[in-house]
RNA sequence: GGGUGAUUAGCUCAGUGGUAGAGCGCUUCGUUCACAUCGAAGAUGUCAGAAGUUCGAAUCUUCUAUCACCCA
């Protein structure tokens, strides 16, 4: 008897066909790959290095695997490259969280350098963590190219083990900045004053808050007044005025006050066109500022009149850009009060004042300052009312604080220089695609669900600059260098920019004797507003002519460079993963063989994030769309259909789920739930229940292994002659034809579910079951096909299920034979429909349908489930008489009969059971309640007379008959004769149970 | 406010014009030599509502209601 346990144990086998896979070398890229294959290739979307396997990566690395798989298992030259992504914020802070629970000193105090080998440090401890839990889950990457977006980089400890992302990232960068796509300006940008960073408007969540509506009085300057309407009637006339000397704005944020330029009103509002051009004195500092006219005030919100900062708020910037209003920056980096020594701020406002306003606010936090205004002007007089408001404020993803608009230098990509190609390649794709012409080496790109296609266009239609540096320490420093003048000299290093800077001065003054040097200002952060000061006092000292301190030789001209000190927004690097990973700017063969990529499994949540700026960044950089197919797929969430998080506590962990349930389980569930563009919503009961699908298997494995039934070599599916095989046969091969073209579509969950109804429902329900009788039969020759069929069945639907669940199909490849392969890399079947021979399909329809009739019967008439009753036979034509000859062991086994006889009429009390072309009866008078088997045979006619007049309805209509297709007309025809045959049999029973009645 | 999508069995969801399905749960029965992580049988639906197109609508169109997400 058999040798394998009962089921198979997860947690001990996992790991050692982990390993098998490992010393195979089974992932590397290529492998099984037949000669001459086309290439398919995907990126993993790079978790963070410090991050750890949430349900998410679970979800999109088990996609990705099956594709992989699949395609390995074919013949494709087959590459899944990972890796990870070097996260700017995240991992700075995660860095600066355990250095400070260690006690270690800050990142300020450690200096730039020191703080960024202590993040190399946490990288190289941290990237095994997630590295380790994708292997868990059986992510087939090729690991020996683990690549990481900041790999190559200065300090990087294991630099040379992969590829040198940096040289990519930073020959990009000096790419684009030549063709003129990479620009430096002041602008009003997201500003984090808690990591002291600008951040890209994607990094901004919109949150909703209670908060107040704070109406502020700006008295009029020169005695001006106007009449204010304060009673209306019921149109909404005014019919009562006061006169005022004083404009009321209203404002969710008076802190800003003290930047303010201007007030705008409507250039049409009646009740203040004649104020248009003059001025009010803004209270605290006394600066007077002018009211403007702007289409941005709403005459009907608040009070028809806005105060407008320009460098405090995105409307007022563009309200001061188009009125000609300056911007003055009141706050630091850190949303404090920046009043004192503020220029700016300074302009305009008599002394006295002036004093008294940076004696109170200056160096208060903003929310500090906005309570102290609010005191201040209540006590004044100027505080007009408070309203509750509720609205919208910008907060960062990451630090969850208000982000603060700030007007600072920064590098933009210009983004609507590169926007046109990336809009085109999809907008061809998904034309080919709906056409249903999609060609994957066109060279354009598809996006699936479609839906995403249009968040695609939107979001690119209206593409805005995108702002790419980042005050922070860690990531890609920007390759450009400035001068005493503030010439930007951009180069891939130094070296090279150092020779710019020298050929730039030269053309200027070709005889003058020239010395380029860095001065690295070390580690010192310029953060903006300070940047943008220094660099202007800088630019005022004589023209690059600055004393050599060292050399002091006379008549050359120093020039001193120094290098920008921010780094590059993180989704920069990641924008190249595709190239990148694969070696460019190197002409590796890897480039030249997997690029462009094939396709490319993310969320819907980072589309513009990382998908949209893929596209654009490779086909502005190499002029090729990065993948043919992107697949986007929802989220993952918990099973009342709320979204994972720490805070709910409702998270839960894919490995603690692996380690419960097995890997291939929790693999299968989220397959089996991936319908395209639908949230899952998970349940551990389900995942349970496909843990329950592969302990199915194993013993259906089991069931082969007792029975003998050992793969035959050159087996031929085609050559089988009993009927049951050749029923099964054609079973395998519609399943296998029903995946591929599931998985061709990305139809995930219909993959795995078509092969859960076939290996369940098929196979092990009846397929076994009809084997038993053979097996027992002692016909040599029945015994030896069986065996070798069912050894086939057995093989292909570990060959079939393997993407999804690699562990448990590769164990038992492994236990059934001596094999010369693993299964990772056994051949992928390609027998079609014409394995399905229809007459053996009928008969075991027929068969099936008769067994599950008389179990119903006997069921539902309380015969007990142990006791064998006696099959009268009244009708049977001589299709079903062959079909029962053949047949008869298995019939009698599975419905649990004896003895058939032949009888011309049933017998009074005898329960019908009518099939098509046959009745069939059971003598069970004596146990049967009559009026209970009256009462089946009645709701059984009421079902059939309900799809007879659906029927019949339909095939009276002449219009019906006319208009629809004709196979329609003939199934429906054909149904029709069917159930009048049923009805015709069951009325006959009806008959006769009257008569014992 | 704009956009996108959803609404189908108790629950979670499939279902792209031919008359409704799966898994889980539930009820009853069952330890026959693959499997109790199992087997057999069973119940449950105005396919959110209304109108339209069509021989025929869960499916296409319009409107309404409720919900979700994205963007302001």
């Amino acid at each position: 008897m058999g040798r394998m346990e009962k089921s198979f144990d997860a947690a001990e086998a996992e790991p050692r066909i982990l390993e098998k896979w490992d010393a195979a070398n089974a992932f590397a890229a290529g492998a099984n790959a037949k000669p001459g294959a086309a290439p398919f290739c995907i990126m993993i979307p790079p978790p963070n290095v410090t991050g750890s396997l949430h349900m998410g990566h679970a979800f999109n690395n088990t996609l990705q695997d099956i594709l992989v798989r699949w395609h390995r298992m074919r013949g494709f030259d087959t590459l899944w490259q990972p890796g990870t992504d070097h996260a700017g914020i995240a991992t700075q802070m995660v860095t600066e969280r355990e250095m400070a629970a260690n006690g270690e000193p800050t990142r300020q105090e450690m200096g730039r350098e020191a703080f960024l080998d202590r993040v190399w440090q946490q990288k190289v401890k941290s990237r095994g963590t997630i590295i380790g839990q994708l292997k868990r889950l059986g992510a087939s990457c090729d690991w020996s190219r683990e690549a990481f977006t900041m790999g190559g980089a200065k300090g990087d400890p294991e630099a040379g083990t992969g590829p040198n992302f940096h040289d990519a990232v930073i020959r990009v960068f000096v790419e684009m900045y030549n063709k003129g796509y990479i620009y430096r300006g002041k602008r009003l940008v997201n500003w984090d004053p808690h990591f002291e960073t600008a951040i890209s408007d994607l990094e901004v969540e919109q949150v909703e808050v209670d908060g107040k509506m704070w109406r502020l009085r700006y008295t009029l300057d020169g005695g001006e007044t106007y009449a204010h309407p304060i009673e209306f009637d019921e149109e909404g006339n005014p019919t009562d005025w006061e006169t005022r000397d004083y404009l009321t704005v209203a404002t969710t944020r008076p802190e800003t006050m003290l930047g303010d330029t201007g007030v705008a009103v409507h250039p049409e509002d009646r009740r203040y066109a004649h104020l248009i051009g003059k001025t009010v004195t803004l209270p605290i500092c006394g600066r007077s500022i002018p009211i403007v006219a702007d289409d941005y005030a709403d005459p009907d919100k608040g009070t028809g009149a806005v105060k407008i900062t320009p460098a405090h708020d995105f409307n007022d910037w563009e309200v001061g850009q188009r009125t000609g209003l300056r911007a003055i920056n009141v706050m630091t980096t850190r949303a404090a009060m920046a009043l004192r020594d503020n220029p700016d701020f300074a302009e305009g406002c008599p002394a006295e004042m002036l004093g008294r306003a940076i004696e109170r606010y200056d160096g208060l936090d903003r929310y500090e300052a906005r309570d102290a205004i609010i005191t201040e002007a209540r006590d004044n007089g100027w505080l007009d009312g408070i309203d509750e408001d509720r609205h919208m404020v910008p907060h960062g993803d990451r630090s969850k604080v208000a982000i603060e608009p700030y007007l600072t230098d920064q590098w933009f990509v210009d983004a609507e220089k590169i926007v046109g190609p990336a809009l085109d390649a999809v907008r061809k794709g998904m034309a080919a695609h709906e056409a249903g012409a999609f060609d994957e080496t066109a060279g354009y790109t598809r996006i699936l669900p479609e839906r995403d296609a249009k968040t695609y266009y939107h979001w690119l239609e209206n593409i805005e600059p995108w702002c790419i540096s980042r005050q922070l320490w860690w990531g890609h420093q920007i390759p450009v260098w400035f001068d005493q003048e503030g010439n930007e000299f951009c180069a891939p290093d130094e070296a090279e920019a150092i020779e710019i800077a020298k050929a730039f001065y030269a053309k200027k003054d070709p005889d003058q004797e020239i010395e380029v040097k860095v001065q690295n200002l070390g580690e010192q952060s310029l953060s903006p507003d300070e940047a943008g000061r220094k660099v202007e006092a800088l630019a005022t000292v004589e023209s690059g002519w600055v004393a050599d301190r060292e050399h002091g030789i006379p008549g050359t001209l120093y020039v001193e460079l120094r290098r920008d000190p921010d780094v590059l927004d993180t989704w920069f690097s990641s924008g190249l993963w595709p190239i990148g990973t694969l070696g460019w700017p190197e002409d590796t063969p890897e480039l030249d063989r997997y690029f462009p990529t094939s396709t490319l499994i993310t969320g819907f949540d980072i589309i513009f994030f990382w998908v949209a700026r893929m596209m654009m960044m490779q086909l502005a950089v190499v002029g090729e769309t990065p993948f043919h197919t992107v697949y986007v797929h929802a989220l993952v969430r918990d099973e009342k259909g709320k979204k994972m998080s720490k805070s709910l506590g409702n998270v839960l962990d894919p490995l603690e789920l692996i380690e419960d349930y097995g890997a291939d389980a929790v693999r299968f569930t989220l397959a089996s739930m991936a319908a395209m563009g639908r949230d899952l919503k998970l349940s551990t009961s389900r995942i349970a229940g496909y843990r329950n699908f592969g302990t199915k298997i194993w013993n259906a494995a089991r069931f082969a292994e007792m029975n003998e039934c050992k793969p035959v070599p050159g087996f031929d599916p085609a050559g089988v002659t009993q009927t049951v095989n050749r029923w099964i046969v054609g079973e395998i091969a519609r399943a296998r034809v029903a995946h591929d073209a599931a998985l061709d579509a990305y139809r995930f969950n219909d993959a795995a579910n078509g092969l859960y109804a076939t290996v369940w429902g098929k196979v092990c329900d009846w397929y076994l079951e009809f084997a038993k009788p053979l097996f027992a039969s002692g016909d040599a020759a029945v015994i030896t096909e069986t065996r070798a069929t069912m050894a086939w069945v057995i093989d292909q639907c570990l060959i079939l299920l393997h993407p999804v669940m690699p562990f448990v199909t590769e164990e038992l490849w492994g236990q059934i034979a001596a094999r010369d392969t693993l299964l990772v890399h056994a051949d992928w079947p390609t027998y079609g429909e014409d394995l399905i021979d229809p007459e053996a399909d009928r008969e075991m329809t027929w068969v099936i349908g008769l067994i599950e009739e008389i179990r119903s019967v006997r069921a539902q008439m309380h015969v007990p489930a142990g006791l064998k009753v006696p099959l009268l036979q009244a009708e049977l034509d001589d299709r079903g008489q062959a079909a029962w000859d053949r047949n008869e062991a298995m019939i009698l086994r599975l419905a649990r009969v004896v003895a058939v006889e032949r009888v011309d009429a049933l017998p009074k009390g005898a329960v019908t059971i009518a099939v098509e072309g046959a009745v069939f009866g059971l003598p069970i008078a004596d146990i049967i309640d009559v009026a209970e088997e009256k009462a089946r045979l009645e709701k059984v006619l009421g079902k059939l007379a309900k799809e007879l007049g659906g029927l019949r309805g339909r095939l009276n209509n002449p219009k019906f008959v006319e208009s629809a297709p004709e196979d329609v007309v003939e199934e429906t025809r054909e149904n029709l004769a069917a159930r009048e045959e049923e009805e015709a049999k069951i009325k006959d029973a009806l008959a006769r149970l009257a008569e014992i009645g």
